[in-house]
DNA sequence: GTATCATTCTATTAATCAATAGAATGATTT
DNA sequence: AAATCATTCTATTGATTAATAGAATGATAC
């Protein structure tokens, strides 16, 4: 006999997958793109056999799956939704604890008191990008570009900013996005951007969120 | 010095409070209305004690909230967007898991073999409400129902069902709905009514879900 | 077929979590 | 101020989880 608590059991593995920072790292690099276990090992600081562990039980849990590949394994998202997800979780964090807002306010600090600037909400961004006013900057990796990127985005990675800088417009609005919310790239970019004399902010979430959305991309 | 990680951990720990069945039963019970411990307590089957001690996690994680009132600790959910949050979660457990599916199919089988009707979405009750065709039943307690109940919607508790069969129209479709997709009670109502040669369908949300989008209440 | 590489499996250990019982606290009633 | 009631705290137990090291597997390359 099945009873309503059996459900509540199985939905709480689902979230006790996703109750784990590292495993929070994991998922927010597949949301990038799928990867293979080592990749996604040391760009999240974990031995190989230790992330193997983790998407295993991301696995157990329906938040990826996994395909090989010659010898590989090609680890993925298994839904979109699992995006939106971790933003809600996100925005719930920071509403109601106090802990997570110092984080973030801490995270984003300007060490060297350069002007901070609010970032820029995905509505903001729709409407500049609708009226042309705004050229998009993508910071992250090529690689993360090529398998997916927000619409007309120029693509400069943070190591390239210096010998690009020809590329990008002074007299529009530069956005710049990374691969999420609290992705530091685009912050770093921003900074280094605005002490050049560029017009810039940067978006308030990144390629994962706006693709989730079921925005364009290209 | 705050590092992106720093934050996923603290993100962690919001996860891994709804990573525990009896915790996502009280913010169920929560989602409902304001509840001080020892009701929730008894309607989750947990000790007083026990109780407590899942509610001040959920607390700490920033999920809920408590006030004193006299000598009770009253309850709430600190947040709407919990409620969309394990809507979510849900979705994401159905759409990703075979145990979640077989559990489902498994709370909702008939036994006695009565015409399983598909539940209701949100959309259809919208349009049925909209052009009249529908009638609400709320068939949860009159406590519930007093602390907010769908626009219109007449509330005949279950037990109180076979008293108030003349209460309810044999010529319109009658929509039924309780505390959620899990919850019992329409269902039970929607196969004891339609033995009765009542038109009535489920809802296949519930009151909270309705409340979370923002939808008219009263 | 042997070597190599990426990944997974298997113990093991330390850390964290869940449930229980009983004592302690804080607010109300007598 | 004593008694009562709702809740929280504390200590204890057993269960689950996380990380590590090293062996085992599966697919390719030689």
């Amino acid at each position: 006999m099945t009873s309503q608590q059996d459900v509540l059991d199985t939905l709480a593995q689902v979230a006790r997958a996703m109750g784990n920072g590292h495993r929070l790292a994991l998922l927010e690099r597949l949301a990038q793109m799928g990867a293979p276990v080592e990749s996604l090992a040391s760009k999240t600081n974990l031995t190989v056999g230790n992330a193997s562990q983790h998407l295993q039980q991301l696995r157990r849990a329906g938040l990826v799956t996994a395909s090989r590949s010659g010898k590989q394994m090609i680890y993925r998202l298994s839904d979109e939704r699992i995006v939106t997800l971790m933003s809600l979780l996100r925005q719930v964090a920071e509403t109601n604890l106090a802990e997570m807002e110092r984080l973030v306010s801490q995270l984003f600090a300007d060490d060297d008191a350069g002007g901070v600037m609010r970032a820029v909400s995905r509505d903001e961004l729709l409407a500049g990008l609708e009226r042309g006013e705004v050229v998009l900057l993508d910071v992250r990796p090529e690689e993360e570009y090529a398998a997916g990127h927000l619409p007309e985005a120029l693509n400069i990675p943070l190591a390239s900013l210096e010998s690009m800088l020809d590329q990008l417009p002074r007299d529009r609005e530069i956005v710049a996005y990374c691969r999420g919310p609290y992705c530091a790239l685009s912050h770093q970019a921003e900074m280094w951007l605005r002490e050049r004399g560029f017009q810039v902010r940067r978006f308030a979430e990144g390629f994962p969120e706006w693709k989730a959305a079921g925005l364009p991309l290209g």
